[in-house]
DNA sequence: GGATGCATGTAAAATGTTACATGATTTA
DNA sequence: TAAATCATGTAACATTTTACATGCATCC
């Protein structure tokens, strides 16, 4: 697995699109990251479109024109090589296990330096904004295959927030 | 509160920093960063120096010169301002709440692509990748008031992880 | 005396954000 | 026919990374 074809995160999530639901325009592309209930990417066309041009340059996807219906539009799909890279970045567990960026793990590390009502009133307020992430309404706008995902990630937050709530 | 004091995550984690162990020389701060679990922020100087700087400008810090015994150095510490800007950092739910980037997450979305064999694996790989972030050696390095954070977030993905690989 | 740590930075490069811009098609 | 959605992009800007660079102090 040569160093060459290794992708960042965004370029390995993007791959894992195509590898799923492929083919994609890349307007298709952005609406799916701004569907996400993370703000982390946000999906913006600025982000996008250079990066679906980085990567046909180095040939891990490949563009069809198609007629869809009367709206023409490029299609992009994954090639041999972004199949091996796209598999690559999905199984590697060193930075599968990393913990990543967690804005509220992050704020925990000085939340003693609140007082004990901001800290009650705060915990209060990320459980309840976490709650709304597993609602219906809220699941509306993911794929259906996201959902169960999502929820089991949302379920082990909240009994962390409930834990942090009883120590606090 | 008004808008021209909202802060990055980063410069957020940063006046916490402060608040919470300040004074601190820049070369500290990167440090503190460098010696997280989470390899999100490098803490590198190129980051950390010139955002030095730029907090410096907006008054939300200040620089001191202390003779660290022979050394000279310059220590950083919250204004006024930069306590406020920090408060209303902490305690934003909203931004809290959000789920940020969780590299296992992402690759979740993904991992029916691969063999049951492969998922197997990999499951096992970041069980085993997260339970030795919560040894003692791992913890070693960390500040030991974020111990407890991040070993009871490390339970918590652990059980996630086990209910992964129960329903896989 | 050499390695490690403290301390501060810069330069080049890549990445991603917001905002701007255009135009076609479909739906209400 | 007006608004929303599809579709593609660029420009200016900010941030961050990797790599390079320097010099002093301390420990072995």
């Amino acid at each position: 697995m040569a160093k060459h074809e290794a992708v960042t995160d965004l370029e390995g999530a993007m791959l894992g699109l195509l590898a799923r639901g492929g083919p994609m325009t890349g307007y298709a592309i952005s609406r799916a990251f701004a569907a996400s209930p993370s703000a982390f990417w946000s999906g913006s066309s600025g982000a996008i479109y250079p990066l679906t041009r980085r990567l046909l340059e180095r040939k891990l996807i490949a563009g069809k024109a198609t007629a869809n219906g009367k709206r023409e539009a490029t299609e992009y799909d994954l090639t041999a090589t972004g199949r091996a890279a796209f598999r690559a970045w999905l199984l590697d567990a060193d930075r599968a296990a990393d913990m990543g960026f967690d804005p509220l793990r992050t704020r925990l590390f000085f939340l003693h330096l609140a007082s004990p009502a901001q800290r009650a009133q705060f915990l209060e307020a990320v459980e309840d904004k976490t709650a709304e992430l597993s609602s219906d309404e809220a699941q509306a706008s993911e794929p259906p295959e996201d959902r169960p995902i999502n929820r089991a990630w949302l379920r082990h937050r909240l009994a962390w927030i409930k834990g942090l709530k009883a120590r606090s």
